[in-house]
RNA sequence: GCUGUAGUAGCUCAGUUGGUAGAGCAACUGAUUCGUAAUCAGUAGGUCGGUGGUUCGAGUCCACUCUACAGCACCA
């Protein structure tokens, strides 16, 4: 009889097999409650199981992540239930738990209207009100495809009839809705009570765009109320922080019909941008990187030898002139190899790191655009690293300590690392493959890196790591990355002479930091929500006089600064200070320099942040000091 | 590219069942010369994304198309 230990080490000795929702009962009415599960020796399981031997169980709450993931894939199921009642027609597919919610997955004749969908959200209250228990069952495979087939579930039945033979099928059935499910569930349907459905959408099944489009639809599910109402808040700021909005608020970039998804970069736009590229530039001549700039459009047949042809030609724009066909460049590595490939190199000159802020231009789905993070001109900073494979692993491992360096100057500390290996689709051969990967995981592992694995995610001509950045609304985007490249440099006719005299093929690095410039700038304005830092800023102070009797020193005042070097505007129009401080607030401009009769006659200014904090009178060369160190901390808080 | 939604003044948005296009902010003009997040008054501003159709009459209805937004697929 099972003697069951509990997670603060106390035992309970119990002389007959007991379900956890009796063991939660016993250890207390509130805990009976609350539990949504049983975790025994570690594997999840239904309050409804039965503990027959000795355990360590744990009692699963919606306190649990696991607990809240339970409460989500159960909200799914009622979202699928409430389908059901409402469009018997429709059939059901997957439905499984997100971050922050879960989804499912409907066929049906038509698409649903928010009109549907209000509708469903309303049932699913209604449904879980009505209390039902959710009870688990098991079968044998086959006998549940044809209860599927029989009940009309065809995308169930092929699901299921999918699933490896071993493992046991089990089922959920709550009232005359039943789904196949690993589980676990909550007890019963009224444990769900806070839920939204946010959002339909078509997917397609099983993810594969060959196949038939379903009805996707999104919601929410949260333990409590507070909580879920705090992040609807959440959404609701983040939208705020949208790039798009804030780059017109704040007069930074626009697009517009006559050029698709590609970008006007407006003044201040421009300043963001040039203070990062000089940025770059530094870091990387510090950095033994060389500049370059190579053409924008190429022969066509340069890049049917590079590859690119093959594999992108559908998203390429071309040009044709004198009965020669031309790219738009797509990326700059084919350019890149004409230069190293000028003049015979020695294995002296390797590692060769050619670098450039190189514009590109991919015709991009339509679908696939999203502002600045998607567009369809962006500029990369990129680089080439020529080297011998000897010189891989070193070169891997001083990108990887650059770009934490970056990131770190542009205030980001939460970077997201995906290892990426070979594609079905590929050049090379299998050895080739095998040392590319190794040569990559070994410098991640060196740089104690936590990496997502992507297995086949790789590009066609060579495995690559991805460094990705958070946008306000949790979207992943990636930015760095580090590609190695056995195939192209052999391809396009690189060589180099090694020590041995002979001629060998050198291995070319595909490397970028920021990814795009035009992204990069779209995930720095989210993160800061328009407020950049000093060194960033488009205008880093503004001067403003009180009235017209101080329009001459606060000119006087903008001359200074900008002698200094500070990027300095006046704002000298005949409108009250509170206008003017308002105005400049929302702009986020960082530093509001105000002048009166009482600054004029001490020769000082009076100096407030864009949050509103007073910095009281000070002296010009003060100010200009304190402005020095703030601009020099970059993106580093003081 | 696929599914859905949307496009009205520089911006944010209103516009009943088809009947001469509206607000706030911004802009412009004038007054006001003011001390830390909106001074007052006036003026001007629109082929209602585009093309075609239905109608006596279309911002409103229909078709096509372009663009944007969300998700899916894609991302060298």
């Amino acid at each position: 009889m099972p003697d069951i230990r509990l997670p603060d080490g106390s035992i309970r000795k119990f002389d007959r097999p007991v379900t956890v929702a009796e063991l939660a009962q016993s250890i207390g009415p509130g805990l009976a409650r609350a539990a949504l599960a049983g975790r025994v020796n570690g594997k999840l399981v239904d309050t409804s199981f039965r503990i027959e031997s000795d355990a360590e169980v744990a009692i699963v709450t919606d306190q649990d992540g696991e607990g809240l993931e339970i409460l989500r894939h159960s909200t799914a199921h009622l979202l699928a239930h409430a389908v059901k009642e409402l469009f018997p027609d429709a059939q059901v597919t997957i439905g499984p738990v997100i971050e922050d919610g879960f989804y499912y997955d409907f066929s049906y004749q038509r698409p649903f209207t928010l009109e549907d969908v209000a509708a469903i959200e309303k049932r699913m209250q209604e449904i879980a009100k009505r209390d039902i228990r959710v009870e688990r069952s098991v079968m044998p495979r086959d006998a549940a495809v044809k209860l599927f087939k029989d009940m009309g579930e065809h995308y169930k039945a092929e699901i299921i009839a999918s699933i490896p033979d071993v493992e046991t099928i089990s089922l959920y059935r709550q009232d005359n809705f039943v789904d196949l499910c690993r589980g676990p569930h909550v007890p019963s349907t009224a444990t769900l009570k806070v839920f939204k459905l946010m959002k339909v959408a078509g997917a397609y099944w099983r993810g594969d765009s060959k196949n038939e489009m379903l009805q996707r639809i999104y919601g929410t599910a949260w333990a409590k109320k507070e909580e879920q109402d705090a992040y609807l808040q959440r959404l609701e700021e983040a939208e705020k922080r949208d790039h798009r909005k804030l780059g017109r608020a704040l007069d930074l970039f626009h697009t517009q019909d006559a050029a698709p998804r590609m970008v006007f970069w407006h003044p201040k736009g421009s300043v963001i941008w040039q203070q990062i590229e000089q940025h770059m530039r530094r870091v990387l001549r510090e950095n033994g990187y060389v500049e370059v700039k190579t053409p924008l459009v190429l022969d066509v047949s340069l890049w049917k030898r590079s590859g690119h042809w093959d594999n992108f030609r559908e998203y390429m724009f071309f040009t044709e002139s004198e009965s020669r066909d031309y790219a738009v460049r797509p990326m700059n590595c084919p350019g890149h190899v004409q230069v190293y490939n000028q003049g015979l190199k020695s294995y002296r000159d390797l590692p060769l790191r050619l670098a450039e802020f190189g514009s590109c231009h991919r015709n991009e789905p339509s679908g696939a655009l999203h502002g600045l993070m998607r567009a369809r001109g962006f500029t990369q900073d990129d680089a080439h690293i020529f080297c011998t494979e000897a010189q891989v692993e070193p070169e891997v491992i001083r990108f990887i300590d650059l770009l934490q360096r970056v990131y770190a100057d542009f205030g980001f500390d939460e970077i997201l690392v995906k290892f990426s290996t070979r594609p079905p689709r590929r050049v090379g051969t299998d050895e080739q493959w095998d040392k590319a990967e190794v040569a990559l995981k070994t410098a991640l592992d060196h740089k104690g890196l936590v990496y997502a694995l992507q297995q086949g995610e790789g590009a066609f001509y060579g495995p690559k790591i991805e460094f990705s950045l958070k946008d306000s609304l949790a979207r992943v985007w990636q930015c760095g990355t580090m590609q190695l490249d056995f195939s192209m440099p052999g391809r396009l006719g690189a060589e180099y002479v090694a020590e041995d005299n002979s001629r060998r093929v050198p291995v070319m690095l595909h490397r970028a930091i920021l990814g795009s410039f035009e992204r990069f700038i779209g995930i720095l304005i989210e993160h800061y929500g328009g407020a950049m830092p000093l060194w960033l800023a488009p205008v880093q102070v503004v001067v403003m006089n009180i009235t017209e009797h101080q329009a001459h020193y606060a000119e006087r005042v903008v001359r200074a600064l900008r002698n200094a070097g500070l990027r300095a505007e006046a704002d000298l129009r005949n409108e009250k200070i509170s206008y003017k401080i308002r105005e400049h607030s929302l702009q986020k401009l960082p530093y509001q320099v105000i002048v009166g009769d009482k600054e004029v006659a001490a020769q000082m200014v009076a100096v407030r942040t864009r949050k509103g904090e007073d910095l009281g009178q000070r002296s010009l060369a003060d100010f200009v000091s304190r402005l020095r160190a703030e601009e020099a901390r970059l993106g580093r808080a003081a």
